[in-house]
Order: structure tokens, then sequence, then C-alpha cells
RNA sequence: GUGGGUGUAGCUCAGCUGGUAGAGCGCCGGAUUGUGGUUCCGGAUGCCGUGGGUUCGAGUCCCAUCUCCCACCCCA
């Protein structure tokens, strides 16, 4: 009888047990540094009502969406976890305590094409800050620091946070009175970086019909590089000839202002005046992080600022602040680099009992006394060949094994190898637990998720 | 959605101008009784993506189809 020929979609990761333990410990750093913020957890569903996903409506998310019927119903599988946040906030508006701090952390869907990096199923770690009504900038400011706190703490060294401000962009081409195109014309000049500052201004001039002084007026003022401060006292020369130019430069200054009582170290930071972002819910502070060895990779945390983001569901004004990590992708990068630690306890279990007696009962007791006692424990009673056991716990890296026959019953002790040293003991059970906790501290204690530091740096 | 590639053992791939398949890694077993990771020896595994065509004969040439990959679009 012919078998189907198992298969996982293109775009869809599905890991070994080992790697999905480092992604896990991986999520486990996030969720402690977003608690550290006072964000509280929050799950919404996978699948929603497609008019609810969709009410924003026209471009990429409705060509994108996994969509479908069961029944009647028409369903969608979320494409990110912004737009279900939107919903959550305005349903759930009168249970919720504002300003509201929430992250999530679960998989979207994007029914696009495949490629390096880029995934059709995939994690995203959201932090959002919703306000009832108002929302102080001062949430704005602090963003970086959870990317800067977050990233950290996963052991990345080399990685910049880009921060913008639509207003600035949007001020600016009013000025120019290219109002009716800033989209546009954010769209292409975010690919400076890219295709270069020739093939920007062709494209400025040829498909969006802008005038060359103007392409090169556009050019001139979002190349302004160079330090945060050299960045802001250029644009100072514009303030006073566009109200909302004026009140994105504020707000710029005032994230820039509290970088240092945060604790984000300039180098790890920078304004840079292309970013935009796609996403068209944006409306002030724009963030965009990526890593500066990999930036073919393109983004991998970014967010900004949304004045009403709820306004499909709600007539409430309900401004919010987030960012989103593209979970998948770090991790992608972080293992085509080699830069997930191998040596990082990824074993299963801390000790793995081999009973070498008739009766099981000896060395059930021991394992249940192990468990007691916060020891990962597993018993091994198949029916293989002692050294077959052995290579097992050889291949899940279980760093110690206990042996426990009828010479260490006779005794009253334990045998208890160290798989890395292969040393070996024969003590009493307390003895034994105390020796493998020991070893387990210093063990944890080394553990870092990165290794290669030093390519990070 | 548009354009370009790819498809051979579990994995990474080799297979010259057509003559019914190979390596490395991995996996399994052995080197005598309760000791893995190193070494040595042995072993299994493929409808050569699928369907058709050319040919005495095709993994190797032609067509179609699917798949996956890369670029664009867009994005984490």
């Amino acid at each position: 009888m012919s078998k189907i020929t198992p298969r996982t979609l293109s775009g869809f990761m599905e890991l070994l047990p080992a790697q999905e333990q480092q992604m896990q410990r991986i999520q486990e750093i996030l969720r402690k540094t977003y608690a550290l913020y006072g964000f509280t957890p929050l799950d919404t569903p996978v699948i929603e009502s497609a008019d609810v996903l969709l009410a924003k409506g026209g471009g990429e998310t409705e060509k994108q969406i996994y969509r479908f019927q069961k029944g009647d119903s028409d369903l969608a599988l979320r494409f990110d976890l912004t737009v279900p946040l939107a919903k959550y906030v305005a349903l759930h508006y009168n249970d919720l305590s504002f300003p509201f701090r929430r992250y999530q952390i679960g998989k979207v869907y994007r029914g696009e094409r495949a490629q390096r990096g880029r995934f059709r199923e995939f994690y995203q770690a959201d932090i959002d800050i919703i306000g009832d009504g108002k929302l102080s900038v001062l949430n704005e400011a602090e963003i970086p620091s959870i990317i800067y706190r977050t990233f950290s703490a996963l052991g990345l060294k080399r990685f910049q946070i880009r921060v913008n401000n639509r207003k600035i962009l949007t001020g600016f081409y009013a000025m120019l009175g290219l109002g009716e195109k800033s989209g546009d014309i954010m769209r292409t000049v975010d690919k400076l970086d890219k295709i270069g500052p020739d093939k920007v201004k062709a494209s400025l001039t040829d498909t969006l019909s802008i005038s060359v002084s103007d392409a090169e007026e556009i050019l001139r003022f979002i190349s302004v590089h160079g330090g945060t401060d050299s960045v802001l006292t250029a644009l100072k020369s514009y303030l006073g000839r566009n109200e909302t130019f004026d009140e994105g430069f504020s707000e710029l200054n005032t994230v820039v202002q509290y970088l240092g009582a945060f604790g984000v170290p300039a180098e790890n930071f920078a304004v840079d005046l292309t970013i935009a972002r796609g996403l068209d819910y944006y409306t002030g502070t724009v963030y965009e992080t990526t890593l500066l060895d990999h930036p073919e990779i393109g983004s991998i945390c970014s967010g900004g600022r949304y004045d009403n983001l709820a306004g499909f569901y709600t007539d409430r004004a309900l401004p919010g602040v987030g960012i989103s990590i593209g979970l998948t992708r770090l991790f992608y990068i972080l293992g085509e680099q080699g830069m997930l630690n191998p040596s990082l306890p990824t074993a299963p279990a801390d000790v793995l009992i081999l009973p070498m007696t008739e009766d099981l009962a000896p060395a059930i007791q021991l394992a249940t006394r192990l468990r007691e006692a916060g020891i990962r424990t597993q018993l091994h009673c198949e029916d293989k060949k002692f050294k077959q056991k052995l290579a097992y716990a050889n291949k899940l890296n279980v760093p110690y094994v206990v042996m426990l026959g009828e010479n260490e019953l006779a005794s009253g002790v334990v045998t208890c190898k160290d798989m890395a040293s292969g040393e070996q003991t024969k003590l009493d059970t307390e003895a034994t637990i105390a020796r493998i906790q020991a070893g387990l501290d210093r063990q944890n204690k080394g553990a870092v998720i990165l290794e290669k530091r030093v390519n990070l740096l």
C-alpha cells in the first residue's frame, strides 16, 4: 500500500527537539524581559472572523491573508498580533485598565512566497501600550529601552535601533507641496540603503513624477547622517514652517532626551530619516531594529506609534505604541550563523536512571526522590542493551546517568556517572543528589543563549 | 502576483559527451558477561520529484506538471 510522503509546507519552521528547546528558551527570556516593564501576558485566537481581521481592508493584507470558509463562516488566520489586539481592547474596554500594557508571543500567518528568513507561519513577540484617549510620549521613549534590554538579554551586541518620526516626514513633504504623495515617497525612500541614492532619485522623478529639484531636496534631507545630535541640529533648520513637522521634531527630541536615563547606549541607537514602515497606521515615532552583521535580512523588530488603531471597532480614541519582534526570523539567523550555543543544556532530563534489577521498585523510588528534589529525571526501563542506554543518554546530552543494580542495593549506594567527564561516584541517595545539584548549578551559571559572542561585538 | 533556478539514499551532494547508481555524514550491528562520546570492522537504505516522448537502451536528451529555492512586490 502506498504511503503519503510526509512533508512540511515551505515557509513553515519545524524544529528538532534540541532546537525547539533553544527556541523556547529565547521565548522565556522575552517573557521575562517584557514582564520587567510591567507588561501582562495575553493570548488571542489564531482564527478570527474575516471581517474583523480585514476591517482595515485593501492592500497587502487582503492579498496575503489566509482566508477560508467553514460552513457559513468566513474565517481567516491572523496575519499579525496588532489587529487582534485592537479588537481585544475595543471588546474588553470596560474590563481593562489603561494604559493597558500587554505582551503577546504567538504565531501569525502570511500567504506569501517563502524565502530566506521569510516565513508563512512565524512567531511574533509583541508589546503594546494602549492609552484611553491619550498616551504620553514617554511611552515612545521607553520602547528603545525595551528593545535594547531584550536583545542584550539574548546576548546580542551588534544591533541598532533606528528611530524616525512620521510627522517629520509628512511635515517635510507638505513643505514641498508633496503632501499627497508622502506615503509613496516614504516607501521609495525607505529603499535608500538597498538600491542607492541614484535609483531612489530616478524612482522619485520617473514613477512619482516629482521635479528634479524636489527629488534632490528630499534626498538631501533624508541622507542627513551622523550622530543623533547632528541629525537633530540639521532638522532644527526646518523648524517653524510646518506644524506637523514641529510636532514630530519635539516628539523625537523627547525620545532622544531620555535614552540615557533608560540605559540605552548611543552606539545601539540612531535617528534614521529613511525608515518609514510600510504599515500605514503608524502616525508618529517609528522603530526598526537590524542586526548590523545581517542587514540583508532586514528588520527583526519594528513598530511605532499609532493614534487610533481600534477605530474600526469603536468610537473611542485608543492611541498606542508597540513593537513586534520577528522571532522566527531572528531564530533562523542565529541558527544559520551558528550563534545558538550547542553546548547549552538542551537535555530533556538531568538524570537518566538505569535500573538493573528484576524488581524495579528501588529505581522507581529513587526517581521519585530525585524529582522531589527538583531534578528532572527519566527512567530507562526499555528492553535494550546497557550500552545502548548509555548511548541514548549521550545523544540526548543527559549530564548524569544513575545506575542501580544488585551491587549498589547490597551496599546502600547508587552509582552516578558524570557523562561529560566519565567520572563515577558510589554514594548514598542524598549525597548523590547533592553532587548532581552542585553540577547542574555550575552548568547553568555558565549558560548563555549565544556563543561566539566575539562575533557579535 | 511577476521573473530566474532546482529536484539523485534520512542529510549534504557526485554521477564526464545516453549503457539499468556512488561518496561523506547519519543510522543499525559487532570488537565476549553492568559503561556512551574516540578508533577498527560489518550492514541496511534509492520506482534518480511525477507523467509522457525520442532511443535497442535515459538519472543523463525533449515536452508537460508538481515541488522547493532565489529575486521583485511587500514585510517580522
